[in-house]
DNA sequence: ATATATTCCGCAACCGATTGCGCAACTTTT
DNA sequence: AAAAGTTGCGCAATCGGTTGCGGAATATAT
């Protein structure tokens, strides 16, 4: 049964009123008396009244609605993204709406424009891996409504990004390491077309220029297929006996590194040390815990709404590129090579 | 800058057509020729025209809007269901919104109220933990909003209903490690109060009964706040020494019970044996993987999808129930104790 | 050449709510 | 008691499309 929806006019017809001043009553309208108003709250109470928001939308030109394209739903980070962006969005009473574009440009462009279409009064976007260039978002642009990219973004100068400050993190992890007397580390990495794979990469590079120690090929493994690893792992080991730490970038990573490591037989940290970056989910119910370079997803997602509701509510065109700085997070997965004794004290 | 958006009004100036005209040309319709057709859709292409959806929807009685209320972003199932979902829903021309409750019943009544305003199509509703009752959904059934619930319901009657079979489940697992000669179980519970918990608890108790088995009340742990787990697990391994097997109903309780299991000592399958209900994705990464009951989040989502999108077309309002059978997968956390040797063979 | 049928497009109502403007009725001022 | 000010509400335009109906122009039939 449709049941077809009470209107504003309806009431009217109820009450011997306009839909003008119903419309009015219903909004607290200081023109309209208290008598009348609650006589309109009450019959629209007993008509069971819901507003249209289609149409009140269609005369103001915001929406309230602001849209989030993510790449796929990954059970890490993407998840606790939502919830950080969610908690904002909805504190500043917008809604969210969430589309997926399964890594595939083509369906990330469909999207961008399917937000233009709802009047998104703005867009978050995680860039899809297929994503090397920012045309298609320019619909968008021309639209006049903000965009933000967070994590998972490309070089631009165009668009406000808000990312982690993956170079440095990459960097960090390293030189972590390195001070506790690792010298061979293996490097675990994602797609280098992406951005935050690169720039990962390119950090670890630097920890071992500036310390001036050998980085083998081997020694890096980009994994573009999870079932890739495994052998990338092997050989990696096979070549270089003296490695003592492995490092990876991600979550996902870390989980499939850790149990490769476990099924081979390497006991962590005695045999290994292990360390990635995360937002510490992983971490903390793998065993042992694994240190990790913690940058929180609610946090990212807080602050990206935050940023895009303000660009949204000042008009504003500014482009800023945000990087949110990991915090050193020691679980114990990481042995100390420089002190002859290396076991840990019991608590 | 606002740059306010071409309407089909502009266009209707810029071609020398009317708004009607326009309309249909850009729609495809019999009525306009095809020379003016492409006249048209040039004009559009060439304003960069889009198309205002809220005014669209506005006379048709259908907002192609289907809106998902999650009680929080779970990083296991939930993501893969929203996977699902998202494939159907996007198949069919449908928009998926996401909402999160937050576990509060007070979110879920505002959401689901808010999805009438926007005149939703369809709801598809995983209750929040404090949701007893099913009140707050009339609105959407005196607005004709069809609804399905899934994965985490109550009992009720009048709402289609598409779940994991819960207690076949538990029957399952408790069998399935009772076969392999395992006679004292702990089994790790969720919340009480959820119908997912206590069904799932109903089977593993059947199980014990089938078979006569005695089941003390230390073997059932019932998690509510997860740092609960450990000394629960300790005190079932302190009053039962002849604990073989653990089974956990979730992924959740399955990474921190394995955690805990690794932490105390306890190697996986020699000392106990480890069972759960899962997706599949943790008991993959977890070493050694997790034998366990599979159900897939990706079929419950699409299942769940397709049937209310069924709903949606046929305007029925014919109430179902599904169960989603769970097909199991052994994957070595289980040992088999009725054979005298438990080496496992070398590949 | 007139009548009938097509083709192609414009007119205008409509979806449901918002809002500027105007106006009657009532109250207050002088 | 007439003028001025308030109060409370209705009228009608508007947002951006969609669509039934009608009608002019052209093509076809008689």
């Amino acid at each position: 049964m449709p049941a077809n929806r009470v209107t504003l006019k309806d009431i009217a017809q109820q009450t011997g009123l306009s839909t003008g001043t119903i419309s009015r009553a219903l909004a607290d309208h200081p023109d309209i008396s208290t008598e009348t108003k609650t006589r309109v709250r009450d019959a629209a109470q007993a008509m069971s009244y819901i507003p249209n928001y289609r149409a009140r939308y269609l005369r103001a030109k915001h929406s309230q609605l602001i849209a989030l394209i993510v790449p796929e739903m990954n059970m890490f980070f993407v998840p606790s993204m939502i919830a950080g962006i969610n908690r904002v969005v909805q504190q500043n009473d917008y809604s969210l709406i969430v589309f997926q574009s399964d890594n595939s440009i083509v369906q990330e462009r469909r999207l961008a424009e399917y937000a233009s279409h709802l009047s998104a009064d703005g867009v978050l976007l995680v860039l899809s891996s297929e994503t090397s260039d920012l045309q298609h978002l320019e619909v968008l642009h021309d639209c006049g409504i903000p965009v933000a990219l967070l994590d998972r973004t490309i070089e631009t100068s165009k668009y406000t990004t808000i990312t982690i400050d993956d170079e440095e993190a990459g960097r960090e992890a390293a030189s972590y390491l390195m001070d506790r007397g690792h010298t061979r580390i293996v490097g675990v990495f994602g797609d280098q077309r992406q951005r935050i794979s690169s720039m990962r990469l390119r950090g670890f590079r630097h920890a071992h220029a500036e310390r001036s120690l050998p980085l083998g090929d081997s020694q890096i493994i980009r994994v573009t297929m999870m079932d890739d690893l495994e052998a990338q792992l092997e050989r990696a080991f096979n070549e270089y006996p003296d490695i003592s730490a492995v490092f990876t970038m991600t979550d996902d990573l870390l989980v499939h590194t850790h149990h490769l490591l476990a099924r081979r037989g390497s006991r962590i940290p005695e045999d290994v040390s292990l360390m990635a970056i995360s937002d510490g989910q992983a971490p903390s119910f793998l065993h042992p815990n694994v240190t990790h370079l913690r940058h929180s997803g609610i946090e990212v997602g807080e602050r990206t709404a935050h940023i895009l509701i303000g660009m949204i509510k000042h008009n504003s065109d500014a482009m800023m590129d945000v990087r949110i700085r990991t915090t050193l997070v020691e679980m114990g997965s990481v042995a100390d090579r420089t002190r002859p004794t290396k076991r840990r004290a019991a608590r």
